[in-house]
DNA sequence: CGGGGTAACGATACCGTTACCCCGGTGCGGTATT
């Protein structure tokens, strides 16, 4: 049998029908595995060049790609990027709701025709079961999950299509499903992996340590030294740079205030008005706007790579998020600089935001009006009286717990051994609270994060899953010094890093890192948890396996 | 959970304190109206 060999083949792809002159570094690997026709989970931090892993491949792969992809305006920028080309075996089309129906029926024949290589589409559209068979007919040979970590964090309570994507790619004959991402940590992934119904996938982590990154955390305890620190930054960067607040209301004030003090600021938020908001996108990426203060809706699509500078006058409610919006820096090599300015009064708005647990009358009438028969979720929502957003993130839990399907058409249904009403809305309130108990201990992590006296990369990388040998070099307490102490203060470690652990409570996790006499351990049930390495030894309070 | 705004109060000439309320991120899609 003659070995396929995959390298000259991608090259040529790539520069035959994109005008890429070579590969990067992180690409090849998973593209290979996607020939393969094996699922796979990408994470790769510095954008560029992530959407090549599925585009390069696909024009090797009998079938379209389906392309999935979270919002309308990325999903516009890559088709406008592909269709440049001219080449019809790197065409795109679209079925959203920015097509008139005659535009989507267009769509999907030209797919069919050959016309086109890519279908984007996003989760809302696939769950109608119309597209469902129409697509499922295209015989798609690859699915790529763009930006897949939103399946994680808006799957659960802000866009529930994205929960179902799973059984939405069975529904058009589950071929090999290759999701991206720039973040995901452990959890994330574990989330990505189950709720797509990943087979045995090849994971591919590279580039989490960005060297041209500073990362540097000041705690400040009042706003006028954070606005001291923050303006000592804008005097001493070049521009632009982006400014991470917590609220629409702070994004607009801090602007002002910046305004008034002399500096060019606009801002940017999610409850502007769709035009103004593309008109400030564009403006910051052709070098109109020096600083944009912003929510986390400034963020996915922004493809520029000379931002120099990040800063939050916020507290991330992650490391994840706060990795991804840094992240957005120095894509093209040279210096970006990361200054996070945090209050301990920032956590109070994450907890909020975190919400609250669901009201168990709601979740046992859904539970109930699921045996009545198979129902869309718009019968179920009228039976209910339920929202279509809160009806999603309880379908969701219930489906969790055993005692919710998704079924033919996309009607929803109860499986043969569901449990009874009562004991599903305890089960799912029970799945819940675990789920929360998880998002609270990636808040805790961000604090630590912002608290440590240790190398700033290790510990974020540690919270990935990822171990850099030796500090950076490149964060605040490197260059100061704390780092190297808290490094020499570590004792032996007990457990290996990555190895799996066991708690009496807390049951099996994973060891994280160690800082100091601190060690970080990843709990399925609990999530994160920082322990005394003292402690951890003297009472026995972990066991290996 | 905490910040910010406002009303009410108390004490007294213009203001301070307290209590209470409300508010707070991320986007798809489809429909009704110009």
């Amino acid at each position: 049998m003659k070995l396929p060999i995959y390298g000259p083949r991608l090259r040529r792809v790539a520069r035959r029908h994109f005008g890429w002159p070579a590969l990067r570094p992180g690409q090849f690997k998973p593209m290979r595995a996607v020939l393969r026709r094996r699922d796979a989970l990408v994470v790769l931090p510095t954008g560029a060049g992530k959407s090549a892993i599925y585009q390069i491949p696909a024009v090797l792969l009998p079938g379209p790609t389906v392309v999935i992809s979270p919002l309308l305006a990325l999903q516009q920028d890559q088709i406008a990027a592909l269709n440049e080309r001219a080449d019809p075996r790197v065409r795109a089309v679209r079925v959203s709701s920015a097509e008139t129906p005659r535009q989507r029926r267009e769509a999907i024949r030209e797919v069919a025709e050959g016309r086109a290589e890519f279908l984007f589409i996003t989760p809302e559209q696939l769950s109608n079961p119309e597209w469902t068979a129409e697509v499922r007919a295209l015989r798609p040979g690859l699915v790529a999950i763009d930006e897949a970590h939103c399946i994680s964090a808006w799957g659960h309570d802000f866009r529930p299509d994205y929960l179902s994507l799973g059984h939405l790619i069975k529904g058009i004959g589950r071929p090999p499903v290759l999701a991206l991402t720039a973040t995901a940590s452990p959890p994330v992934r574990d989330d990505i992996i189950a709720r797509l119904d990943l087979h045995r996938p090849e994971i591919h982590v590279s580039g989490l340590d960005r060297r041209n990154l500073f990362l540097e955390v000041a705690h400040c305890p009042d706003e006028d030294y954070r606005w001291r620190r923050l303006t000592a930054l804008l005097d001493s960067s070049p521009r632009p740079g982006i400014i991470y607040v917590a609220t629409r209301r702070a994004a607009e004030e801090l602007a002002e205030r910046l305004t008034d003090a002399g500096y060019r600021a606009d801002f940017y938020h999610g409850g502007m008005a769709s035009g103004a908001r593309e008109q400030r996108h564009e403006d910051f990426t052709a070098d109109k706007i020096d600083i944009m203060v912003a929510t986390s809706a400034f963020g996915m699509g922004i493809d520029k790579a000379n931002i120099r500078w990040v800063a939050h006058v916020a507290l991330p409610d992650s490391p994840d998020s706060y990795f991804q919006e840094i992240g957005r820096m120095g894509r093209d090599g040279e210096p970006g600089r990361a200054l996070l300015l945090w209050r301990a009064e920032d956590e109070a708005i994450q907890r909020f935001f975190n919400g609250g647990a669901p009201d168990p009358v709601e979740i046992r009438e859904l539970a109930a009006a699921l045996r009545a028969g198979p129902a869309t979720k718009t019968a179920l929502g009228q039976k209910t009286g339920l929202g279509t957003r809160r009806l999603g993130a309880l379908l969701g839990l219930l489906e969790q717990v055993g005692a919710a399907v998704a079924g033919h058409g996309n009607k929803w249904t109860v499986p043969v051994f569901a449990p009874l009403p009562a004991a599903a809305a305890e089960a799912a309130a029970a799945e819940h609270e675990r789920r929360q108990v998880v998002q609270r201990s990636r808040n805790d992590m961000m604090r630590a994060f912002a608290q440590t006296t240790a190398c700033r990369t290790q510990t974020l990388l540690a919270y990935f899953g990822e171990n850099l040998a030796k500090p950076c070099g490149h964060c605040d307490n490197c260059a100061g010094g704390t780092a190297a102490r808290t490094e020499r203060a570590s004792g032996p470690e007990p457990f290996a890093v990555h190895s799996t652990v066991r708690h009496a409570d807390w049951g099996p996790g994973m060891v994280m890192g160690y800082e100091a006499e601190r060690m970080t351990v990843l709990f399925e049930t609990v999530g994160y948890k920082t322990l005394s390495v003292p402690v951890v030894t003297e009472q026995r309070l972990l066991t290996a396996g």
